[in-house]
DNA sequence: GACGCCGATTGCAACGTTGGAACCGGTCTA
DNA sequence: TAGACCGGTTCCAACGTTGCAATCGGCGTC
C-alpha cells in the first residue's frame, strides 16, 4: 500500500537496516551509501510508518488531552496553549471531551483508547476527591484543576486562594464594600468554586467585613447564561452591592450584562471583576479586570511534566505539584480607584 | 511491561488465537472456554494494544482535524462538534493548529506525523486557489471552508454568497441602506470574505443601492480587535452608514463595542450583524443579531465523509462537495423592524 | 466403514520498524 | 603473522496483534 523501507532499500540497493541507521543518523555510514539512500528516499516519498515504529519502540509520540468541552473558552485556549506546547516538543495532541461529567471521566481514565498515546493531561471537573484511587492509572497522568488534591500523580494548578484573596482585596482597595459572589457552589470546599470562595471570604475577614450570605450566588455550571441567572437571582432579591467577583470571566460577563440591562453602570454603581483572562475579557464592554491564573504557564507545565514522566518511566519520583503565579489585571470594569461621586 | 494477549492465553490456559477470537466474537468458541478468557482478561485487566492492532489492520481509529487556532471561537467550537461527532464513531481526534499560515499548512499536509491517523479534516486558511494540488496527498482528506474550490479532495462548507445575501437582504428589509462591511479582504475572490462580500454586493445591486467602497472595511485576520480598529477607522473617516455586517461574529462584537464607545446606539443608531453565530453571540449586550452557517451540520457530515473514504479506500469516488444550510438568526443587534424615531 | 463436514481450536506468518548480534574485509599492534 | 580492533553493513528476532490455513475429534450420510 504505501512505501516502506523495504521499497527505500530495494531502489537503493542496501538492506533495510542501513537504510533504518541512514534515517537515525547513525554515525559509521560512508557518504557515498548515505547518499544513495537518501536520494532513494526522496524519489520514493518516503516517510516512516509511525504505527510500526510505536510497536517496536513503545512510544507512540502522541499524548491525550481531556478537557470537559471546548466551548468553553477557558479550556479551548487551554487546549490550544497544550497544543502549541507540545508541537514544540515534537508530539502530537488527542483531544477528548468530557462534558465534565463523572462518569465519563472515569470511564475515559481507563479507556483502551488511550494505548494510542504515551500519557494523559487530565482536567477532570466531575469527579472530586472521593475518586482520588482512579487516577492511579498504568501510564503517566498529569491532572490539572482543583476537583482532587494529593493524589498519586503530578497536579499542576493555580493558586486559587490567594489569587481570590487578591481579588477581593483589590475591589475593597478601590473603596467596595458590598462584594457579591456570582457561581459558588453550595457546601464546597475544595474545587475552584470553594477554593476561590474561601479566599474571598478570609479577604473579607482580614479587611473586618462581614461575609453576608444574601449577597453569595450559587450556579453550578459556569456558563454565561448562569452567571446572567445569578445576577437577576441576586438584583431580584433587593440585596444591595456595590461590587460582584464572578469566579470565572464566563459568569461575569453573563452577570454584567445583566447589571447593565438593569440599568446599572459599571462600574460606577457596581464593578466586576472576573477570572482567567480569557482573550473574550479585553475585548467587552466595559472590559473586565479579572484574574489571569497563568493558563499558559500551566499548560505549558502540564506539557513538560508529562513528557518527562514519559521519558522517565523507570524512575519512581514521588507525585510533584506546580502552581502558577497569578496577577489581578485592572480593566474598566473594576479600576483601581474608587468611584467619583454622580 | 503491560498485559497482553500472550498473558492472557497462559491464564486461560489457551492459544492467543482463542482469546483473539473472543475478543472479536468468532462465533465458534465454546461457552466454557469464552468465560475462562473472560475470567482472565477481567483478572489481568487486560486491555488491546491498539498499536499492534492497527499496525496489523492497517487502520488507527483516529483521525486529524487541522484548524488555525483554537483560541478562534469558530474553530475551537468546530473542533469540538468534531470530536463529539467522531466520537459517536467510535473515532478519536488529533488536533493540530495550523496558526492560519500557508507555509505550515503545506508542510501538515506531508508530514509524517499524520501516520497515526486514518485521515484528515482540513480547514486551511492560509493556502489557497494556487495550492491546490497540494491536496493530492495519499490518505482520505476532507476540506473544510472556503479557500480552495473544485479541488481533489471531498469538500464540506457553507453557503457563503447566499447567506451573506440573506444577512443583508434582512438589514435592507429593517430599513437599512447605507450598510458596512467589517472584515473585508482586498481583491480577494474566493475565500469567506470575498465570497461574503460578494453576497453582500449582490443583494445591494438587486435592492437597486450602489456599493460603496467608502464603507466597506478591510481587515486580514478576524480576530476581535481588528473589528474594532476597522471599525474605528470608519467611524474616524466620517463616512455614514445605519447598519454594519461584520463578516465573522468575533469581527461583528469588537465592532459593536467601538460604536457604544463612539456613542452610536445598537441597533437604534447603527443595526450589527454577524456571522457564525458562535456561543458568545447570544451573551453579548445587545446579542447580536448573526448568520448560523450550519456549523454543526458541517462537522457531522465532515466526519461521516471521511469515514466513508477510509471504509471504502479501495473505491475511486469522485470527490464530492456539501453545502449545509444558514439562517438568518435576529436578535437584538438588528432587528427585524426598523427603529422608532428619536 | 470410508468420507466429508462441522465446530472448536491452534500454529504460523505477517504488518514495518528497530536493537543487537553477527559478519566481513581491512588495518594496526605485539 | 596471529590476533585484536574497527568501520560498515547485514541478519535475525521481536514489538502485540490478526488473517489464513491447518488440525483434530466427532457426527451424519451414503
Amino acid at each position: 500500500m504505501s512505501i516502506t523501507l523495504h521499497d527505500v532499500a530495494r531502489v537503493a540497493g542496501v538492506s533495510i537496516k542501513t537504510v533504518s541507521n541512514v534515517i537515525h543518523d547513525y554515525p559509521h555510514i560512508r557518504p557515498a551509501t548515505r547518499q544513495r539512500v537518501e536520494e532513494a528516499i526522496v524519489e520514493l516519498g518516503y516517510t516512516p510508518n509511525l504505527t510500526a515504529r510505536n510497536l517496536r519502540s513503545g512510544r507512540t509520540g502522541a499524548i491525550a488531552l481531556a478537557v470537559p468541552d471546548l466551548s468553553l473558552s477557558y479550556f479551548a485556549e487551554l487546549a490550544g496553549s497544550v497544543i502549541q506546547e507540545a508541537e514544540k516538543a515534537g508530539v502530537v495532541v488527542l483531544v477528548e471531551q468530557t462534558g465534565a461529567d463523572r462518569r465519563r471521566e472515569l470511564d475515559l481514565l481507563r479507556s483502551p483508547r488511550l494505548k494510542l498515546t504515551d500519557g494523559m493531561i487530565f482536567s477532570p471537573l466531575g469527579m472530586g476527591q472521593e475518586d482520588i484511587e482512579a487516577l492511579r492509572v498504568p501510564y503517566p497522568l498529569v491532572i490539572l484543576g482543583e476537583r482532587i488534591f494529593d493524589g498519586p500523580v503530578d497536579h499542576v494548578t493555580m493558586r486559587n486562594v490567594e489569587g481570590a484573596r487578591a481579588a477581593t482585596e483589590y475591589l475593597l482597595a478601590s473603596g467596595r464594600r458590598r462584594i457579591a459572589v456570582v457561581g459558588a457552589h453550595r457546601g464546597e470546599v475544595i474545587g475552584s468554586a470553594g477554593l476561590r470562595l474561601r479566599g474571598y471570604q478570609e479577604a473579607l475577614l482580614d479587611a473586618g467585613i462581614p461575609v453576608d450570605e444574601t449577597i453569595i450566588g450559587y450556579m453550578r455550571d459556569w456558563h454565561r447564561a448562569n452567571g446572567a441567572l445569578a445576577m437577576r437571582q441576586l438584583i431580584d432579591s433587593g440585596a444591595k452591592f456595590d461590587a460582584v467577583f464572578g469566579l470565572n470571566d464566563t459568569l461575569a460577563l453573563g452577570a454584567m450584562r445583566v447589571l447593565q440591562e438593569a440599568g446599572l453602570r459599571v462600574p460606577h454603581d457596581v464593578a466586576v471583576i472576573g477570572w482567567d483572562d480569557i482573550d473574550e475579557a479585553q475585548y467587552s464592554i466595559p472590559s473586565l479586570t479579572t484574574v489571569d491564573p497563568g493558563s499558559s504557564w500551566i499548560a505549558r507545565t502540564a506539557v513538560h511534566t508529562l513528557l518527562d514522566r514519559v521519558a522517565h518511566a523507570d524512575r519512581q519520583d514521588p507525585p510533584t505539584l506546580h502552581l502558577s503565579d497569578f496577577r489581578v489585571v485592572a480593566r474598566e470594569s473594576a479600576p483601581s480607584a474608587p468611584p467619583t461621586e454622580a
